[in-house]
DNA sequence: GGTCATGTGAAAGAATCTTGCATAAAAGCC
DNA sequence: GGCTTTTATGCAAGATTCTTTCACATGACC
């Protein structure tokens, strides 16, 4: 993975706010001709620099008004139970984001559900189901303050 | 705003995953001419239903490697107060997320940063400096299991 | 039945994306 | 220094996609 100029950098910066700026616009921004900035864009698309195009969608709006933060601490820490909760997490829909962590949890996951009985549902499912769970502790949002994946670059 | 049908549904759940398929694409997919897809997207994206359309920047590229998640319980929870951390750490460029919880936290912050050293700085300015911190709980994240806004519907 | 509102597809037009190519700057190498 | 190689650039043409127009179909409501 070859190193970011400052023309990365700021096309970068563009559209990650929003990624159907017309490369001729992006171009004048950063004073760069739109094939040069397409030829960028396609290299840290390649790369993983750009990780994916994506629409945000507002979760009220398909349903899912609900969005819970849970941290979950196993029962074993071993590598293999380890891997094995990574993949429940990531296979089940409602989890919208998932870190392991280090520190008084193991994991983070950050939910997009119905209601909170479609969360008891999700904990039984995957908290007292798996048999690997010690415990875990729930936060419900009140208010996505900020919400997205920009960066501060 | 009006109710999404199974055609908005099906939309959302392809360019929530890559927002540059071609309408035709997109038509086809879902039993719908281009126009029609187009249409459709534009109204949503003015009803808010599409909140943003984004590329997703990889953290580590842009120098960034550290994702922390951090609860953060406040001295005085006043609505000014609230109101005004709420603020704080939305203008903060370190913070990716936050969310206004209940819950034994009032805040949970999902940070970017560059090291350790910039996230003790972050906590010096935003938690110490304001005078309005409780406590906070850090958790360093050691794998983004999952990652992203897509939602599972 | 008639009217209105809404959504649709086909086709034309506009804008954007993509590619080929000649050139220029930078890097590596005698 | 002078040469070659590599890499990136802008321009312009071509291909694709997006956008608009328009006539038509469907269903709601009197």
């Amino acid at each position: 993975m070859t190193a970011l100029d400052s023309f990365d950098i700021a096309i970068l910066r563009l559209i990650q706010h929003d990624n159907r700026l017309p490369q001729r616009e992006i171009g004048e921004a950063v004073n760069l001709s739109a094939p040069s900035v397409q030829r960028r864009i396609r290299r840290m698309e390649a790369e993983g620099v750009i990780a994916a195009n994506v629409a945000q969608v507002l979760p009220e709006a398909v349903g899912l008004p609900l969005t819970i933060i849970v941290e979950v601490e196993l029962l074993s820490e071993t590598p293999a139970h380890i891997d094995a909760a990574k993949q429940r997490f990531r296979a089940a829909p409602e989890v919208q984001q998932c870190h392991y962590v280090t520190g008084e949890a193991d994991f983070v996951l950050i939910l997009a559900v119905a209601s909170m009985s479609a969360y008891e549902e999700f904990t039984r499912r995957m908290f007292f189901e798996s048999g690997n769970v010690k415990k875990f502790r729930t936060l419900v949002s009140m208010d996505r303050v900020k919400y997205g994946t920009a960066l501060g670059f």
